[in-house]
Formats: C-alpha cells, structure tokens, sequence
DNA sequence: AATGTTTGCCTATAGATTGTAGGTAGATGC
DNA sequence: GCATCTACCTACAATCTATAGGCAAACATT
C-alpha cells in the first residue's frame, strides 16, 4: 500500500490557517476545514497543534509578526508625516490584502501571549513614529492610541464595508485622514 | 403532566441573547445555550428563529438600535464640542457597559440589512455632530469616516485589553484624543 | 542488512452544536 | 364539545472538536 504523508507540522498549518481565513474569513478557520485541505484525518491534526484554540493563537502571532515586518519595512528611513503616511499605508494595505489574517491578529490573546508577542513591536514602532513630532509622556502614550484607534478602526470598518454606501472613495478619506493627523500631532508637539 | 411554558418568542430570544453575549461573548451565543437558559431543547427555539444565523442578525441589529439610542439621546440639544464629546462618551460607555452587544454590533449584515437598520442612524447623527464644524462636502464624508474610525477603534481595542499594559489611565488618553479631534476639525472648518 | 524506536497518520469513539421532521398536549376558537 | 393551532417535545443526521490506541513507514543503531 502506498502511503504519500502530506508533511505536517505546526508553521504549515499556521501558513495554511492564514491562507483559509483569508478565502472564507478567520471564524471559518476549523480544524476539520484544515484536514481536508491536507487531505487528511481531522484527528491527524493534533498531532502538531494542541487544539483549535491553539491554532488560532498561532495564526494571530503568525498575522502580527508579518504586519510588523511589513510595517517596519515601509517605515524604514523615514520620518515626520512621511512615515506616518508609510505606516499607516503598510498598516492598512495588510488588513485589505489578507482580512483573515488582520482578524486573527485581533485575536484575544492571554496577557502572557501578548506580551511576548510582536504587538510589543507595533507599539515600540508607532512611539518611533512619534519621535518625529517631539511629544513627551504622557501625551506620547495619548497619542499612540488615538493613532492605534484611527488605523484600527479604519482598517474594520473598511473591510466590514461600512464605506460602501457613500461614493467617496475609501482612498480619499484615508488620505484626508492622515492629512488631519499630521496636523493635530503638530500642533501638539513640545519642541 | 405540568407543563410549563418558557414563553419564548424572537424578541425575548434576541434579549437574553444579548445578555448572553455581554457575560460570555458573543462568540458564545448558541442556540443550545439559550435553550439552556430557557430550560427547554435546542430545537425548540427553531420555531422563533429560522437559524443561529438569523438570531445573531437579530441581536446586531438590536444592538445597532440600542447605541444609536443612546447616542441621540446624549447628544439631544447639544453643539460643537460639546456635542463631540456627549457622542463619543454614550458610544464608548456603550462599548464598555455592553461588550457582547457592541461584538454583535459589528456582526456582518448584508447590504439591504445594514441599509435598514440603525448604522443609518449613526451614520447621520455623525453627520449632525459635524454641522457645528460648517465642513463641506466631501470633507464632512471624510471627518465622518475618521470620526466613525477613531470611535470604533478606541473601543475595539480598549476592549481587546490593549491599553492595559501601559500605566495611563485610558479615560486620559480618551479625553486628549476628543481634544484633539476637536482642534483638527475645527482646523478644518470652512466658515 | 537486521533490528528496535520513533514518527506520522490512521480508525474508532464520544460529546457538543446545528438543523430537519414529525408528534403531542394544552390553549384557543366556534 | 370539537377542531385547530401553538408551543414544545423526541428522534435523528451532519459537522466539528477531542481523546485513545493502532500500524506502517522512516530513521537510527549496530
């Protein structure tokens, strides 16, 4: 009998985790549905993650971890309202390039999980944004989140399609938006 | 042989799913959970509700209708930044009070749906906050979006626990970024 | 090359949730 | 008083999660 193994193992069930949340969105992410991609045994997957709670973990740290290497790369010798633009670009092309991924980024984490995660690394990033707008503590914390909370939010309610409805263009928010930010952290810059 | 009956109906099903949702999330509201609340068989609720999907509309789009409810009244009889702030507190306290609800209220709809329910409401107090910045077409459509954004996106993330491993109080971040808001769009008035 | 061990996926099984079909007792209407 | 309707039931099937244990291929050792 020939037996060809389909060569599992946690990273390419993570990779193929992200790849189905992307197609059919991240609640659709199921070990069963996973199985089948690999042609195999449900049971068979348990072999390399604990359980489903596990893989989806996994699929976030995995979604965070690339969007801050994408992030750190388009910010990467820029400064001022250029890399804001850049990290904001970087932030929000992810979200709509992989909505799967950008859920499961989401994903509630343990505080432990979170902590150890490449989140750690977008805020350390969005502060490095704001070293260009001269803000000290605790108006740099301020502004971190009000920044997290724009791309955030903007990001979910895009793709929840909460903008459809208008004919404005997405783009022309977003750069209105970012115009709009750059001034408001100007004008509260302590130079 | 006594029978009791639960004296259930779509409405009173919506409403202790929404309360099921802000105690285990709202990822936890299941048919056989309610049943269990209610003390009667899953199959039972299927005379109320076509499907778990249709209960889940049902409770987003209760949601949907309470905040907005909430919001109106806030905001009743006030302008400027007044107005602003009175918006963003009913919708961020509604976040806060209600994590389950304010999930559900992100539920996806279909566009028919979503047209017909209270995001429309939203959308267009939104809009009446922005008539006391005199801002023109398409820029109100812009500082709607960027409003919609930051609001969603503040609550989002507080509720994920983002803001809890940085030692400042989130209600201090949240009345800086009102402030801030506030300055840029009168920055951006046309008088 | 022969042997023992590990690895990788299997079958079998059980519980939970969703959903359909059909039944029955109590409430309602004439 | 009788027929109908309502509200909930049992029974059943499908899907997903999860555990236990089996077996053959791959690998390591000599």
């Amino acid at each position: 009998m020939v037996v060809v193994r389909a060569g599992l193992s946690p990273e390419r069930l993570t990779l193929a985790g992200a790849e189905l949340a992307d197609e059919a969105g991240f609640d659709q992410v199921t070990l069963s549905a996973l199985a089948r991609r690999f042609d195999v045994k449900p049971a068979s997957l348990y072999a390399h993650v604990k359980n489903s709670h596990e893989l989806k973990i996994r699929i976030a740290l995995f979604a965070l971890e690339e969007l801050a290497d994408r992030v750190a790369d388009a910010v990467a010798g820029r400064a001022g309202k250029d890399a804001l633009t850049a990290f904001a670009n970087a932030y929000r092309d992810y979200a709509r390039a992989h909505p799967g991924r950008y859920e499961a980024a989401r994903y509630r984490l343990d505080p432990r999980t979170a902590a150890a995660s490449a989140g750690v690394r977008h805020a350390q990033m969005t502060r490095a944004i704001l070293r260009g707008y001269d803000m000290a503590e605790p108006d740099q914390t301020h502004a971190v989140r009000m920044l997290g909370s724009v791309f955030h939010g903007y990001a979910s309610l895009e793709a929840a399609g909460a903008f459809d409805h208008t004919d404005v263009a997405a783009q022309q928010s977003w750069a209105w938006t970012l115009d709009c930010l750059d001034t408001a952290l100007r004008s509260r810059s302590t130079p």
